[in-house]
DNA sequence: GATGAATGAGGTTTCATTCAT
DNA sequence: AATGAATGAAACCTCATTCAT
């Protein structure tokens, strides 16, 4: 947690600090992330880092507590608006429309994440032990899906929700490599959807 | 490429060797591995690494490949004898068992193919620019699913080949995070086959 | 070019890293010569040397260009007096006198730039491609003797020109070797130009 | 000194091994120069150049003294024709014309002898702490120009045996750094031998 | 609080030389 | 005698972190 220091700071400098972080973490692995860099990036002295943050790991997991709440941020807002509104499928649009923003709207973000993933150890540190929290998302979404009578009964839970959660990630990168999004995304969720939904069998 | 040095040694040696890097790099990123922690692991001097190899990323280009190449080892036996055999559902499922069973028999290999995909410059370094073979795999798969007609012809087979391939790891993930699988793994493919095939639609 | 944090050094301490820095390339050529050698004679941590100096020919750089400055320092001065008042043979005797002067007062810099010259590469590096300074020197030198009609107009002024800068050199190894040069500097130098100006030939 | 082994080889490939180390030696400082290279340029084992060498000192005082007696046979050659036929400044023009001969002849010995200079502490261990001896040797010739009643009696022999030893050196190294000399050599060390002879002065 | 110099552990790599076959 | 693998000391350099002002 980074020290009171850092919350007292003027919100420019805070700013200015926490993008040069997101520079430097998205184009290099944790341990490969030079402290260096970031402070000069952000105009401050290498010492002024060390009274706003324990150390390189401290900063790092505020930083990702920040992606993490940014990206809620994205669905939340689309799910409290929708939450009536939509059936199952149609809310499942609108988790999956949530992140391609969110990739669209902070394409830096996307790769610290990605990365975090990788290094276990780091991320037990991070995160604890505790699972992805994505995948409990999905699951819930998926059971209000079968009470709302519109996901098959007899699908596992757990399994399609580890599914979705990965078909996430698969979306997300698929943005996020093509570099830019455009009209068209809609319609690159809606074939998702479809296979998602009906599977890629050949009814006969 | 390893020198020849590397492949004029005993086998039981370059096992050695072999075995420590795998150590070093299934638990630290490939720049916080240490060419000294393999040496030492290893049982032979530092000096002689290089020997060996041109330097760190020569060890880990050539092991990378033989990850791969031992992968393709598990499909490809499978998919030879199965061929003529088995429908594109049935292949489907193999090709998804084979990249268990390739996770249950070299579990250390896991990690590392993981995190080298999170590094992207080191990836390129290796494996060039070009795109996810897997994802060309798969893609190729679907067409022949397309022609035999157990896949619905309209699916855009790219999406289709990122979701298969997203699921492959998806798998993989879900077995090498929880330890071992024994013969209930047949269930859980055969679920995420029957979701792949018809979706998870609550059909009417 | 050495870092701004070198120049923001106490004199002091700059001064005991650039005589640890003599002290280290006037015995042993470039690359024999140790960065950690120096960081402790000079009394510094090692990582602090290069909070300082780029690297190790960074250091050399400006430990050379320093030296050429000195160097230059004892022939202007003597010039810059003289210019009016001497003529050539006069001139050039302050020439040699300021080189033995130099050398003599800084004798540990002589073996430094000796050094230099035998490796070329390094030469080439530092000073660029661009052809011996001091030979350009006396080769203007000489152009004004012609002028003032003191030198044989016939001369070949690069050839003598290239005659002289040699003899220099001669002239400060000699005195360099010899350890130290007293009164009869004076006798010698005066010799050697009488050798200049008369050549070694009996006249009848 | 080499040993036996090395002098038992046949012709062939010692002359290999010492091609190697010249290309070697020409190119690198003493500390710079690696055995690695020379035993591969050679196309021997590392191992076996142990066998012929105490170590890469040996190896070049050996080349050093094979230089040195090869420069020689140069000189001597054309004083033994000479040694009646000649006036002193005859003999110094074919002197300086075998230093010329011998560095077109062996251009890649030249900076094998210069890089050597630099390093007095090599330079002592290989020719022990005597004088150079082309001093000497400019100084005998000089007496013998004093019988003669060629060289004015009054000119120091020592410094001018410096001085003219430091003109040879001033000489290969011009024809070393032009790369190749041709018929217009003559005219050069003419130039010189005029200069050396009668000095620079304008006489009245 | 801000600064930036100081530190030193630790990393990769090189290479002369020895050793075992 | 010939080979080439093995060794390990030592070099350069990086960087997170601490210290002193």
């Amino acid at each position: 947690m980074p020290k009171d220091t850092f919350f007292n700071l003027p919100e420019e400098k805070r700013e200015r600090i926490i993008e040069a972080a997101i520079d430097e973490f998205a184009t290099h692995p944790f341990h490969q992330a030079r402290v260096t860099a970031i402070a000069e990036e952000a105009g401050i002295a290498k010492g002024s880092f060390y009274q706003y943050f324990e150390d390189k790991k401290d900063l790092f997991k505020y930083l990702m507590e920040q992606i993490v709440r940014k990206k809620m941020s994205y669905i939340n807002r689309d799910l409290i608006e929708g939450k009536g509104k939509y059936g199952f499928f149609q809310l499942l649009r609108e988790v999956y429309l949530s992140g391609i923003r969110f990739a669209k709207d902070n394409p830096r973000l996307v790769p610290i994440g990605i990365m975090l993933i990788s290094d276990k150890e780091l991320y037990g540190e991070i995160f604890g032990e505790h699972e992805d929290k994505s995948v409990d998302f999905f699951q819930q979404l998926l059971e209000y899906g079968k009470e709302q009578g519109a996901v098959y009964p007899k699908i596992d839970s757990v399994l399609a929700a580890k599914m979705l959660a990965g078909m996430s990630y698969t979306l997300v990168d698929y943005v996020y490599a093509d570099g830019k999004l455009d009209f068209n995304d809609m319609e690159i969720i809606d074939q998702m959807l479809y296979i998602i939904e009906n599977g890629i069998k050949q009814k006969e």
